[in-house]
DNA sequence: GCATCGCCTTGACCTGGATCAACCAACGTC
DNA sequence: GACGTTGGTTGATCCAGGTCAAGGCGATGC
Protein backbone atom coordinates (compact mmCIF):
# COMPACT_ATOMS: atom_id res chain seq x y z
CA UNK A 1 0.00 0.00 0.00
CA UNK A 2 2.86 2.22 0.95
CA UNK A 3 3.89 1.66 -2.12
CA UNK A 4 1.52 2.21 -4.42
CA UNK A 5 1.08 5.37 -2.76
CA UNK A 6 4.52 6.52 -3.50
CA UNK A 7 4.51 5.63 -6.95
CA UNK A 8 1.12 7.18 -7.46
CA UNK A 9 2.58 10.76 -5.82
CA UNK A 10 5.79 10.59 -7.56
CA UNK A 11 4.09 10.49 -11.20
CA UNK A 12 4.54 14.26 -12.35
CA UNK A 13 1.10 15.65 -12.63
CA UNK A 14 -0.63 16.06 -16.15
CA UNK A 15 -1.10 19.91 -16.00
CA UNK A 16 2.63 20.07 -15.38
CA UNK A 17 3.65 17.16 -18.22
CA UNK A 18 4.44 19.78 -21.06
CA UNK A 19 5.20 22.77 -18.97
CA UNK A 20 8.38 24.75 -19.71
CA UNK A 21 8.21 26.18 -16.03
CA UNK A 22 9.38 22.75 -14.75
CA UNK A 23 12.20 22.60 -16.48
CA UNK A 24 13.85 25.95 -16.89
CA UNK A 25 11.61 27.68 -14.16
CA UNK A 26 10.98 27.64 -10.51
CA UNK A 27 8.85 24.86 -10.38
CA UNK A 28 12.12 22.82 -10.98
CA UNK A 29 12.68 23.03 -7.63
CA UNK A 30 9.89 20.75 -6.74
CA UNK A 31 9.95 17.41 -6.35
CA UNK A 32 6.80 15.20 -8.35
CA UNK A 33 5.07 14.96 -4.73
CA UNK A 34 5.17 18.60 -3.97
CA UNK A 35 4.26 19.02 -7.77
CA UNK A 36 0.77 17.10 -7.30
CA UNK A 37 0.41 18.90 -3.81
CA UNK A 38 1.06 22.87 -5.93
CA UNK A 39 -1.35 21.69 -9.25
CA UNK A 40 -4.34 20.77 -7.04
CA UNK A 41 -4.96 24.48 -6.52
CA UNK A 42 -3.70 25.58 -9.75
CA UNK A 43 -5.12 26.80 -13.06
CA UNK A 44 -3.58 27.18 -16.56
CA UNK A 45 -5.15 29.92 -18.70
CA UNK A 46 -5.17 31.86 -21.75
CA UNK A 47 -5.52 35.15 -22.11
CA UNK A 48 -6.64 38.00 -24.39
CA UNK A 49 -3.65 40.50 -24.88
CA UNK A 50 -4.54 43.65 -22.71
CA UNK A 51 -5.82 41.15 -19.90
CA UNK A 52 -4.85 42.69 -16.54
CA UNK A 53 -3.37 39.45 -14.92
CA UNK A 54 -2.60 41.45 -11.23
CA UNK A 55 -3.09 44.81 -10.51
CA UNK A 56 -1.64 47.24 -8.37
CA UNK A 57 -4.97 48.73 -7.08
CA UNK A 58 -5.29 45.45 -4.66
CA UNK A 59 -3.46 43.33 -2.56
CA UNK A 60 -1.77 40.17 -4.18
CA UNK A 61 -3.09 36.49 -3.44
CA UNK A 62 -1.68 34.66 -6.44
CA UNK A 63 1.17 34.02 -8.12
CA UNK A 64 2.03 32.81 -11.72
CA UNK A 65 4.17 31.20 -13.82
CA UNK A 66 4.51 32.43 -17.81
CA UNK A 67 3.92 29.47 -19.91
CA UNK A 68 4.06 31.04 -23.24
CA UNK A 69 3.53 34.85 -24.88
CA UNK A 70 4.67 38.28 -23.16
CA UNK A 71 3.60 39.85 -19.91
CA UNK A 72 4.53 44.00 -19.36
CA UNK A 73 4.78 45.02 -15.80
CA UNK A 74 3.71 48.72 -15.94
CA UNK A 75 3.80 51.44 -13.57
CA UNK A 76 1.37 54.79 -13.99
CA UNK A 77 1.63 57.82 -12.41
CA UNK A 78 -2.01 60.17 -11.18
CA UNK A 79 -2.21 61.99 -14.62
CA UNK A 80 -2.42 58.28 -16.37
CA UNK A 81 1.60 58.67 -17.72
CA UNK A 82 2.39 55.15 -17.87
CA UNK A 83 6.11 53.25 -17.94
CA UNK A 84 6.67 49.53 -18.75
CA UNK A 85 9.29 48.82 -15.93
CA UNK A 86 9.85 45.11 -16.90
CA UNK A 87 9.00 42.29 -19.51
CA UNK A 88 8.00 38.70 -18.50
CA UNK A 89 8.99 35.56 -20.87
CA UNK A 90 8.15 32.59 -20.47
CA UNK A 91 9.03 30.75 -18.03
CA UNK A 92 9.29 33.87 -15.87
CA UNK A 93 7.70 34.06 -12.34
CA UNK A 94 4.87 36.50 -11.75
CA UNK A 95 4.09 37.99 -7.82
CA UNK A 96 5.94 39.63 -5.13
CA UNK A 97 7.00 37.07 -3.06
CA UNK A 98 6.78 38.47 1.02
CA UNK A 99 4.86 41.27 0.36
CA UNK A 100 1.31 41.60 0.01
CA UNK A 101 0.82 44.50 -2.10
CA UNK A 102 2.60 45.82 -5.31
CA UNK A 103 2.40 49.19 -7.36
CA UNK A 104 2.95 47.25 -10.24
CA UNK A 105 0.44 45.97 -12.73
CA UNK A 106 1.39 42.93 -14.59
CA UNK A 107 -1.05 42.63 -18.48
CA UNK A 108 -0.88 40.37 -20.80
CA UNK A 109 1.43 42.07 -24.06
CA UNK A 110 0.43 39.44 -26.52
CA UNK A 111 -1.68 36.11 -26.35
CA UNK A 112 -0.32 34.68 -22.94
CA UNK A 113 -1.05 31.18 -21.61
CA UNK A 114 -0.15 31.08 -17.60
CA UNK A 115 -0.24 29.12 -14.78
CA UNK A 116 -1.32 30.44 -11.77
CA UNK A 117 -2.12 29.53 -8.40
CA UNK A 118 -2.57 30.81 -4.68
CA UNK A 119 0.04 32.69 -2.60
CA UNK A 120 -0.23 30.67 -0.05
CA UNK A 121 0.55 27.52 -1.40
CA UNK A 122 3.81 28.38 -2.94
CA UNK A 123 4.42 30.45 0.27
CA UNK A 124 3.92 26.94 2.47
CA UNK A 125 6.33 25.29 -0.01
CA UNK A 126 8.97 27.86 0.24
CA UNK A 127 9.74 26.50 3.90
CA UNK A 128 9.83 23.13 2.61
CA UNK A 129 11.74 23.31 -0.67
CA UNK A 130 14.61 25.83 -0.09
CA UNK A 131 15.81 25.45 -4.00
CA UNK A 132 12.68 26.97 -4.72
CA UNK A 133 13.33 29.91 -2.60
CA UNK A 134 16.82 29.89 -4.12
CA UNK A 135 15.50 30.23 -7.92
CA UNK A 136 13.43 32.67 -6.65
CA UNK A 137 16.38 34.69 -5.08
CA UNK A 138 17.68 34.15 -8.50
CA UNK A 139 15.18 35.31 -10.74
CA UNK A 140 14.86 38.29 -8.07
CA UNK A 141 18.46 39.61 -9.06
CA UNK A 142 18.04 39.01 -12.41
CA UNK A 143 15.57 41.38 -12.83
CA UNK A 144 17.36 43.92 -10.37
CA UNK A 145 19.95 43.55 -13.18
CA UNK A 146 17.99 43.92 -16.12
CA UNK A 147 15.97 46.78 -14.46
CA UNK A 148 19.32 49.11 -13.67
CA UNK A 149 20.61 48.29 -17.07
CA UNK A 150 17.14 49.66 -18.60
CA UNK A 151 17.93 52.91 -15.92
CA UNK A 152 20.90 53.53 -17.66
CA UNK A 153 18.95 53.70 -21.52
CA UNK A 154 15.91 55.38 -19.84
CA UNK A 155 18.50 57.86 -18.01
CA UNK A 156 20.89 58.64 -20.72
CA UNK A 157 20.17 57.68 -24.03
CA UNK A 158 19.14 58.80 -27.30
CA UNK A 159 15.99 58.11 -29.07
CA UNK A 160 17.88 56.84 -31.02
CA UNK A 161 19.63 54.57 -29.26
CA UNK A 162 16.48 53.57 -27.13
CA UNK A 163 14.87 51.64 -29.93
CA UNK A 164 18.29 50.15 -31.02
CA UNK A 165 18.46 48.87 -27.44
CA UNK A 166 14.78 47.94 -27.59
CA UNK A 167 15.34 45.42 -31.29
CA UNK A 168 18.46 44.63 -29.72
CA UNK A 169 16.74 42.89 -26.04
CA UNK A 170 14.38 41.55 -28.34
CA UNK A 171 16.46 39.55 -31.04
CA UNK A 172 18.70 38.56 -28.26
CA UNK A 173 15.70 37.03 -26.17
CA UNK A 174 14.64 35.42 -28.87
CA UNK A 175 18.14 33.63 -30.14
CA UNK A 176 20.60 34.53 -27.35
CA UNK A 177 23.32 32.50 -29.81
CA UNK A 178 22.65 34.62 -32.64
CA UNK A 179 25.83 35.15 -35.13
CA UNK A 180 26.68 38.85 -35.30
CA UNK A 181 26.68 39.48 -38.44
CA UNK A 182 23.94 37.11 -39.63
CA UNK A 183 20.49 38.06 -40.71
CA UNK A 184 17.85 37.17 -37.84
CA UNK A 185 14.06 38.02 -37.92
CA UNK A 186 11.21 38.27 -35.13
CA UNK A 187 8.32 38.85 -34.65
CA UNK A 188 7.67 42.29 -32.37
CA UNK A 189 5.67 41.36 -28.67
CA UNK A 190 4.16 44.79 -28.38
CA UNK A 191 2.53 47.26 -30.32
CA UNK A 192 4.07 51.31 -30.42
CA UNK A 193 2.36 52.44 -27.88
CA UNK A 194 4.04 49.75 -25.51
CA UNK A 195 7.08 50.57 -27.20
CA UNK A 196 6.85 54.07 -26.39
CA UNK A 197 5.78 53.13 -22.85
CA UNK A 198 9.05 50.52 -22.43
CA UNK A 199 11.37 53.36 -23.62
CA UNK A 200 10.06 56.39 -22.15
CA UNK A 201 8.86 58.20 -25.69
CA UNK A 202 6.29 58.91 -27.60
CA UNK A 203 4.93 56.55 -30.18
CA UNK A 204 5.65 59.25 -33.19
CA UNK A 205 9.49 58.94 -32.18
CA UNK A 206 9.18 55.74 -31.60
CA UNK A 207 7.92 55.41 -35.32
CA UNK A 208 10.24 57.68 -36.76
CA UNK A 209 13.54 56.00 -35.51
CA UNK A 210 12.41 52.45 -36.66
CA UNK A 211 11.91 54.30 -40.41
CA UNK A 212 15.23 55.66 -40.19
CA UNK A 213 16.29 52.00 -38.92
CA UNK A 214 14.65 51.01 -42.20
CA UNK A 215 16.03 53.71 -44.60
CA UNK A 216 19.30 53.16 -43.17
CA UNK A 217 19.41 49.48 -44.41
CA UNK A 218 19.66 47.85 -40.67
CA UNK A 219 16.28 46.45 -40.79
CA UNK A 220 13.06 45.52 -42.00
CA UNK A 221 9.75 45.72 -41.02
CA UNK A 222 6.55 43.90 -42.22
CA UNK A 223 2.97 44.06 -41.40
CA UNK A 224 4.45 46.33 -38.76
CA UNK A 225 5.00 43.55 -36.32
CA UNK A 226 7.53 41.34 -38.14
CA UNK A 227 11.26 42.82 -38.16
CA UNK A 228 14.46 41.45 -40.06
CA UNK A 229 17.50 42.70 -38.62
CA UNK A 230 20.50 42.56 -40.74
CA UNK A 231 23.55 42.31 -38.56
CA UNK A 232 22.91 42.57 -34.66
CA UNK A 233 26.67 43.88 -34.58
CA UNK A 234 25.61 47.02 -36.22
CA UNK A 235 22.09 47.52 -33.58
CA UNK A 236 24.57 46.71 -31.19
CA UNK A 237 26.65 49.97 -32.56
CA UNK A 238 23.63 51.72 -32.91
CA UNK A 239 22.51 50.84 -28.98
CA UNK A 240 26.01 51.57 -27.80
CA UNK A 241 25.85 48.32 -25.66
CA UNK B 1 36.95 22.63 28.22
CA UNK B 2 34.28 22.03 25.61
CA UNK B 3 32.36 24.57 27.99
CA UNK B 4 35.21 27.36 27.51
CA UNK B 5 35.07 26.53 23.95
CA UNK B 6 31.70 27.44 23.55
CA UNK B 7 31.28 30.52 26.00
CA UNK B 8 34.17 31.70 23.87
CA UNK B 9 32.59 31.61 20.92
CA UNK B 10 29.47 32.63 22.12
CA UNK B 11 30.80 36.09 22.55
CA UNK B 12 30.24 38.72 19.86
CA UNK B 13 33.18 40.08 17.93
CA UNK B 14 34.35 43.09 19.37
CA UNK B 15 34.36 43.89 15.44
CA UNK B 16 30.68 43.55 15.19
CA UNK B 17 29.57 44.79 19.17
CA UNK B 18 28.72 48.41 17.37
CA UNK B 19 27.57 47.30 14.36
CA UNK B 20 24.39 48.52 12.76
CA UNK B 21 24.43 45.88 10.47
CA UNK B 22 24.13 43.15 13.15
CA UNK B 23 20.87 44.21 13.95
CA UNK B 24 19.07 45.47 10.62
CA UNK B 25 21.13 44.19 8.44
CA UNK B 26 22.48 40.74 6.79
CA UNK B 27 24.94 39.94 9.86
CA UNK B 28 21.52 39.60 12.31
CA UNK B 29 21.15 36.37 10.14
CA UNK B 30 23.87 35.29 11.68
CA UNK B 31 24.84 33.16 15.00
CA UNK B 32 27.34 34.38 17.59
CA UNK B 33 29.99 31.67 16.43
CA UNK B 34 28.70 32.38 13.11
CA UNK B 35 29.93 36.18 13.51
CA UNK B 36 33.18 35.01 14.88
CA UNK B 37 33.87 32.86 11.83
CA UNK B 38 32.91 35.51 9.12
CA UNK B 39 34.83 38.16 11.64
CA UNK B 40 38.14 36.40 11.20
CA UNK B 41 38.12 37.40 7.29
CA UNK B 42 36.77 40.90 7.77
CA UNK B 43 38.26 44.37 7.50
CA UNK B 44 36.42 47.56 8.68
CA UNK B 45 37.74 50.56 6.50
CA UNK B 46 36.87 54.17 6.36
CA UNK B 47 37.25 55.57 2.51
CA UNK B 48 36.84 59.18 1.24
CA UNK B 49 34.42 60.09 -1.05
CA UNK B 50 34.76 58.71 -4.88
CA UNK B 51 36.23 56.05 -3.69
CA UNK B 52 35.99 53.19 -5.81
CA UNK B 53 34.72 50.14 -3.74
CA UNK B 54 33.56 47.68 -6.54
CA UNK B 55 34.81 48.48 -10.27
CA UNK B 56 32.71 47.00 -12.87
CA UNK B 57 35.96 46.17 -14.89
CA UNK B 58 37.14 43.16 -12.21
CA UNK B 59 35.54 40.03 -11.16
CA UNK B 60 34.31 40.13 -7.44
CA UNK B 61 35.88 39.04 -4.76
CA UNK B 62 33.95 40.63 -2.11
CA UNK B 63 31.31 41.75 -0.41
CA UNK B 64 30.58 44.30 2.08
CA UNK B 65 28.13 46.24 4.38
CA UNK B 66 27.57 50.05 4.32
CA UNK B 67 28.32 51.24 8.06
CA UNK B 68 27.86 54.54 7.21
CA UNK B 69 27.55 57.60 4.51
CA UNK B 70 25.82 56.78 0.72
CA UNK B 71 27.52 54.43 -1.36
CA UNK B 72 26.58 55.31 -5.13
CA UNK B 73 26.31 52.35 -7.52
CA UNK B 74 26.97 53.72 -11.33
CA UNK B 75 26.31 52.49 -14.53
CA UNK B 76 29.05 53.92 -17.46
CA UNK B 77 28.49 54.06 -21.75
CA UNK B 78 31.29 53.51 -23.41
CA UNK B 79 31.26 57.11 -24.27
CA UNK B 80 31.40 58.63 -20.30
CA UNK B 81 27.76 59.01 -20.15
CA UNK B 82 27.10 57.80 -16.74
CA UNK B 83 23.73 56.71 -14.45
CA UNK B 84 23.33 55.77 -10.76
CA UNK B 85 21.24 53.20 -10.73
CA UNK B 86 21.09 53.12 -7.23
CA UNK B 87 21.88 54.19 -3.41
CA UNK B 88 23.40 52.35 -0.58
CA UNK B 89 22.72 53.25 2.82
CA UNK B 90 23.84 51.89 6.38
CA UNK B 91 23.05 48.92 6.65
CA UNK B 92 22.47 47.93 2.56
CA UNK B 93 24.68 45.09 1.63
CA UNK B 94 26.98 45.65 -1.19
CA UNK B 95 27.94 42.66 -3.78
CA UNK B 96 25.99 40.55 -6.71
CA UNK B 97 25.47 36.65 -4.96
CA UNK B 98 25.71 33.93 -7.34
CA UNK B 99 27.85 35.88 -10.07
CA UNK B 100 31.35 36.29 -10.43
CA UNK B 101 30.69 39.94 -12.13
CA UNK B 102 28.83 42.78 -12.38
CA UNK B 103 28.65 45.60 -15.03
CA UNK B 104 28.35 47.91 -11.87
CA UNK B 105 30.52 50.30 -9.94
CA UNK B 106 30.00 50.97 -6.47
CA UNK B 107 31.58 54.09 -4.94
CA UNK B 108 31.56 55.92 -2.07
CA UNK B 109 29.87 59.49 -2.65
CA UNK B 110 30.11 60.52 0.77
CA UNK B 111 32.88 59.70 3.55
CA UNK B 112 32.05 55.68 4.17
CA UNK B 113 32.67 53.41 6.65
CA UNK B 114 32.26 49.77 5.30
CA UNK B 115 32.66 46.14 6.81
CA UNK B 116 34.57 44.37 3.89
CA UNK B 117 35.11 40.33 3.49
CA UNK B 118 35.87 38.03 1.12
CA UNK B 119 32.71 36.23 -1.45
CA UNK B 120 33.67 32.83 -0.63
CA UNK B 121 33.40 33.18 3.11
CA UNK B 122 29.59 34.22 2.92
CA UNK B 123 28.85 31.80 0.14
CA UNK B 124 29.85 29.33 2.02
CA UNK B 125 27.69 31.05 5.35
CA UNK B 126 24.51 30.84 2.85
CA UNK B 127 24.55 27.40 2.57
CA UNK B 128 24.67 26.93 6.81
CA UNK B 129 22.48 29.52 7.24
CA UNK B 130 18.99 29.86 4.83
CA UNK B 131 17.90 32.85 6.77
CA UNK B 132 21.27 34.36 5.93
CA UNK B 133 20.37 33.73 1.81
CA UNK B 134 16.83 34.73 2.78
CA UNK B 135 18.02 38.27 3.98
CA UNK B 136 19.71 38.81 0.92
CA UNK B 137 16.37 37.73 -0.82
CA UNK B 138 14.75 40.36 0.86
CA UNK B 139 17.40 42.81 0.45
CA UNK B 140 17.46 42.28 -3.85
CA UNK B 141 13.50 42.26 -4.00
CA UNK B 142 12.94 45.74 -1.83
CA UNK B 143 16.22 46.67 -4.52
CA UNK B 144 14.10 45.94 -7.55
CA UNK B 145 10.46 47.73 -6.40
CA UNK B 146 13.08 50.94 -5.30
CA UNK B 147 14.65 50.40 -9.15
CA UNK B 148 11.38 49.76 -10.55
CA UNK B 149 9.93 53.36 -9.11
CA UNK B 150 13.13 54.86 -10.61
CA UNK B 151 12.65 53.92 -13.59
CA UNK B 152 8.87 55.74 -13.88
CA UNK B 153 11.33 58.59 -12.69
CA UNK B 154 13.62 58.53 -15.50
CA UNK B 155 11.18 57.27 -18.14
CA UNK B 156 8.40 59.53 -17.50
CA UNK B 157 9.00 62.74 -15.28
CA UNK B 158 9.55 66.13 -16.14
CA UNK B 159 12.78 67.43 -14.86
CA UNK B 160 10.65 69.50 -11.92
CA UNK B 161 9.33 66.22 -10.60
CA UNK B 162 12.61 64.44 -10.79
CA UNK B 163 14.35 67.26 -8.73
CA UNK B 164 11.41 67.00 -6.41
CA UNK B 165 11.69 63.11 -5.97
CA UNK B 166 14.97 62.89 -5.46
CA UNK B 167 15.03 65.44 -2.15
CA UNK B 168 11.53 63.65 -0.95
CA UNK B 169 13.53 60.56 -1.00
CA UNK B 170 16.40 61.77 1.06
CA UNK B 171 14.36 63.27 3.30
CA UNK B 172 11.74 60.09 3.71
CA UNK B 173 14.66 58.42 4.18
CA UNK B 174 15.89 60.42 6.95
CA UNK B 175 13.18 60.50 8.95
CA UNK B 176 10.64 57.99 7.55
CA UNK B 177 7.51 58.95 9.82
CA UNK B 178 8.22 62.48 9.68
CA UNK B 179 5.09 64.94 9.74
CA UNK B 180 3.76 65.48 6.06
CA UNK B 181 2.99 69.41 6.85
CA UNK B 182 5.99 70.05 9.15
CA UNK B 183 9.80 71.19 8.68
CA UNK B 184 12.57 68.38 7.98
CA UNK B 185 16.31 69.21 6.98
CA UNK B 186 18.49 67.18 6.08
CA UNK B 187 22.35 67.50 3.99
CA UNK B 188 22.67 66.41 0.34
CA UNK B 189 24.88 63.34 0.15
CA UNK B 190 25.19 63.67 -3.59
CA UNK B 191 26.82 67.02 -5.10
CA UNK B 192 24.72 68.31 -8.17
CA UNK B 193 26.71 66.06 -10.29
CA UNK B 194 25.90 62.92 -8.82
CA UNK B 195 22.32 64.32 -8.59
CA UNK B 196 22.28 64.95 -11.93
CA UNK B 197 23.61 61.53 -12.92
CA UNK B 198 20.73 59.80 -10.29
CA UNK B 199 18.25 61.76 -12.56
CA UNK B 200 19.40 61.77 -15.91
CA UNK B 201 19.45 65.32 -16.24
CA UNK B 202 22.08 68.07 -16.08
CA UNK B 203 23.85 69.90 -13.45
CA UNK B 204 22.57 73.13 -14.73
CA UNK B 205 19.17 71.49 -15.01
CA UNK B 206 18.91 70.06 -11.10
CA UNK B 207 20.68 73.81 -10.05
CA UNK B 208 17.66 75.42 -12.21
CA UNK B 209 14.80 73.07 -10.48
CA UNK B 210 16.34 73.53 -6.68
CA UNK B 211 16.59 77.07 -7.47
CA UNK B 212 12.93 77.45 -8.33
CA UNK B 213 12.12 75.12 -5.44
CA UNK B 214 13.70 78.02 -3.10
CA UNK B 215 12.31 80.87 -5.35
CA UNK B 216 8.67 79.05 -4.53
CA UNK B 217 9.23 78.58 -0.58
CA UNK B 218 9.67 74.99 -0.53
CA UNK B 219 12.85 74.71 0.42
CA UNK B 220 15.75 76.80 1.61
CA UNK B 221 19.44 75.45 0.86
CA UNK B 222 22.15 76.52 2.95
CA UNK B 223 26.37 76.27 2.25
CA UNK B 224 24.85 74.10 -0.89
CA UNK B 225 24.42 70.84 0.50
CA UNK B 226 21.82 71.51 3.72
CA UNK B 227 18.27 71.67 3.01
CA UNK B 228 15.37 72.52 4.79
CA UNK B 229 11.79 71.26 3.18
CA UNK B 230 8.99 73.42 4.52
CA UNK B 231 6.16 70.60 4.31
CA UNK B 232 7.17 67.08 2.57
CA UNK B 233 3.44 67.18 0.87
CA UNK B 234 3.64 70.11 -0.88
CA UNK B 235 6.89 68.53 -1.85
CA UNK B 236 5.17 65.27 -2.78
CA UNK B 237 2.50 66.92 -4.84
CA UNK B 238 5.83 68.61 -6.66
CA UNK B 239 6.68 65.32 -7.30
CA UNK B 240 3.91 63.32 -8.52
CA UNK B 241 4.40 60.80 -6.53
C1' DG C 1 -19.80 48.04 -51.66
C1' DC C 2 -18.18 51.35 -48.14
C1' DA C 3 -18.30 53.05 -43.28
C1' DT C 4 -15.77 52.53 -39.00
C1' DC C 5 -12.05 51.31 -36.00
C1' DG C 6 -7.37 50.33 -34.42
C1' DC C 7 -2.78 50.88 -35.36
C1' DC C 8 0.78 53.13 -37.59
C1' DT C 9 3.32 56.83 -40.29
C1' DT C 10 4.47 61.37 -41.69
C1' DG C 11 4.67 66.42 -41.62
C1' DA C 12 4.72 71.06 -39.32
C1' DC C 13 5.57 73.32 -35.39
C1' DC C 14 6.81 74.10 -30.48
C1' DT C 15 9.19 73.63 -26.10
C1' DG C 16 11.76 71.57 -22.16
C1' DG C 17 15.97 70.67 -21.18
C1' DA C 18 20.80 70.46 -23.22
C1' DT C 19 24.73 73.14 -24.45
C1' DC C 20 27.88 76.84 -24.23
C1' DA C 21 29.72 80.45 -21.64
C1' DA C 22 30.35 83.68 -17.98
C1' DC C 23 30.65 84.34 -13.32
C1' DC C 24 30.57 83.59 -8.09
C1' DA C 25 32.01 81.78 -3.47
C1' DA C 26 34.67 78.95 -0.56
C1' DC C 27 38.95 76.89 0.14
C1' DG C 28 43.60 75.73 -0.03
C1' DT C 29 48.55 77.00 -0.87
C1' DC C 30 52.49 79.23 -2.12
C1' DG D 1 47.10 88.62 -0.59
C1' DA D 2 47.23 87.04 -5.34
C1' DC D 3 46.03 82.60 -7.61
C1' DG D 4 44.31 78.27 -8.89
C1' DT D 5 40.75 74.87 -8.10
C1' DT D 6 36.42 72.81 -7.09
C1' DG D 7 31.47 73.11 -6.95
C1' DG D 8 27.60 75.84 -7.92
C1' DT D 9 24.53 79.45 -10.33
C1' DT D 10 22.67 82.09 -14.06
C1' DG D 11 21.93 83.67 -18.84
C1' DA D 12 21.62 83.04 -23.96
C1' DT D 13 20.95 79.99 -27.48
C1' DC D 14 19.95 75.56 -29.73
C1' DC D 15 17.89 71.22 -30.89
C1' DA D 16 15.95 66.45 -29.84
C1' DG D 17 11.95 64.94 -29.05
C1' DG D 18 7.12 66.24 -27.81
C1' DT D 19 2.61 67.90 -29.58
C1' DC D 20 -0.86 68.55 -32.87
C1' DA D 21 -2.91 67.29 -37.08
C1' DA D 22 -3.70 64.68 -41.30
C1' DG D 23 -3.68 60.54 -43.71
C1' DG D 24 -2.67 55.43 -44.88
C1' DC D 25 -4.02 50.70 -44.47
C1' DG D 26 -5.76 46.29 -43.10
C1' DA D 27 -9.54 44.15 -40.47
C1' DT D 28 -14.34 43.91 -39.17
C1' DG D 29 -19.18 44.87 -39.71
C1' DC D 30 -23.47 46.01 -42.22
Amino acid sequence: MAVRQDIHNSEIPALCRSCEARHRGVCGALTPEQLVELSRHTTKRKVEPGTVLVSDSDTIDSYANVLAGVVKLVKTLPDGRQQIVGLQFAPDFIGRPFKRESSITAEAATAVRVCAFPKTSLDRMIDQAPELGHRLHLQALDELDEARDWMLTLGRKTAAERVASFLHLIARHGDPEAESEGEISFDLPLTRADIADFLGLTIETVSRQLTKLRKDGLIAVENNRHVTVFGIDRLERRANI
